[in-house]
DNA sequence: CTTGACTCTGGACCATGGTCAAGGATCGAG
DNA sequence: CTCGATCCTTGACCATGGTCCAGAGTCAAG
C-alpha cells in the first residue's frame, strides 16, 4: 500500500488530481489509514492508467466513469464499449469537419491574399469586415 | 442611433453578449443617452458582424480584438493581416491533426473488435485497461 | 525528539465565452 | 399618468479539468 504522493508519482498524474478524480467518481473512496492518510494499492494504479488511456482516445471524465463501470461487468457483452466508441467517433469527425470548414476558409483567405499593400485592399480583412456576399 | 435591444435584434447576438463585449474591450464604449442607456448606431452593427465573421473563422476573443485594433489602420500593409491568419491555419491545423490521431486510434479499435461476445476479450476495452503494449 | 517532507480539508481560482438574476431606473404607447 | 417593456449595474453562475492555497495534522529519518 502505498500514499497519495507514490501513486501521483507512479501514474505522472498529479496529487490535486488524483483527489479530484475521488470527488468525481472516477476513482473509489480511497481506503483510510487511521491517520486519515488514504492508501492505494496496485490496481489504483490500473486504474489510474485506464483513465489516462481513455482520456487520450478522447473520452470526457464523466464518459470514462462510464466506460469504468462498464468495464467491471466483464461477463457483459462487448456490444455497449463498441457503441460508446463509435458515438466517440461520430463526436471527433463532427470536430474534425468543422475544422476543417474552418481551415478551409482561412486558406482560401490567405492564398487570395498579395501579402503586401495597403490593409483597405486586403482580401482576409474585407472577407471580416464587409457585408456578406 | 438605437438601443442596446435593437443592435441585439439585428445582430443575432444577446444584450448580454454585447455587454459583455464592451467590457472586453471588442466594442469601444458606447455613448450614452442622459438617461445612462447605451445608443449605437450601423458602425458597431458593422462591428458586432466583423465580431462573428471572425470567430467564425477560429478566432479567440483576444485575437479578434487584436483584428479589430489591425483593422482600424487602413493605410497599413496587410502582411501582418495575412500573418494573423496563418498562424490560425497553424493553430487549426494542430488541433486537426491531434483530433484525426484520437479518430485513426478509436477507428483502429473499433475495426478490432467483433462486437459481441463477453467484454473481458473486447480489444477496445482491453486497449484501454491493459499495460501498454 | 526534532525537523522537514508529506498529507489532510475546505474553498478559491484559472481560462473560455458567455448567461442569468436581483433590484431599481427609464422609456414610450395609450 | 400609467403600465409593461426595456434598460441599468453588480455580481454570481454554467461546463471542463483541473490547480493552488492556508492552516493544521502526520510521518519518518537522524
Amino acid at each position: 500500500m502505498m500514499k497519495i504522493g507514490d501513486l501521483a508519482k507512479r501514474t505522472g498524474v498529479g496529487i490535486d488530481t488524483v483527489r479530484y478524480y475521488e470527488r468525481e467518481g472516477l476513482l473509489p473512496q480511497a481506503q483510510r489509514r487511521s491517520s486519515g492518510y488514504r492508501m492505494y494499492d496496485e490496481d489504483d494504479i490500473q486504474r489510474l492508467r485506464f483513465i489516462r488511456r481513455a482520456k487520450a482516445l478522447g473520452f470526457t471524465l464523466p464518459e470514462v466513469r462510464d466506460l469504468l463501470a462498464l468495464s467491471s461487468r466483464k461477463d457483459d457483452d462487448m456490444a455497449a464499449m463498441k457503441a460508446a466508441a463509435r458515438q466517440k467517433l461520430v463526436d471527433v469527425d463532427a470536430k474534425i469537419a468543422e475544422l476543417t470548414r474552418i481551415r478551409d476558409g482561412l486558406g482560401a483567405l490567405i492564398d487570395a491574399c498579395p501579402g503586401q499593400g495597403a490593409l483597405a485592399r486586403c482580401p482576409i480583412l474585407n472577407a471580416i469586415a464587409e457585408e456578406p456576399a
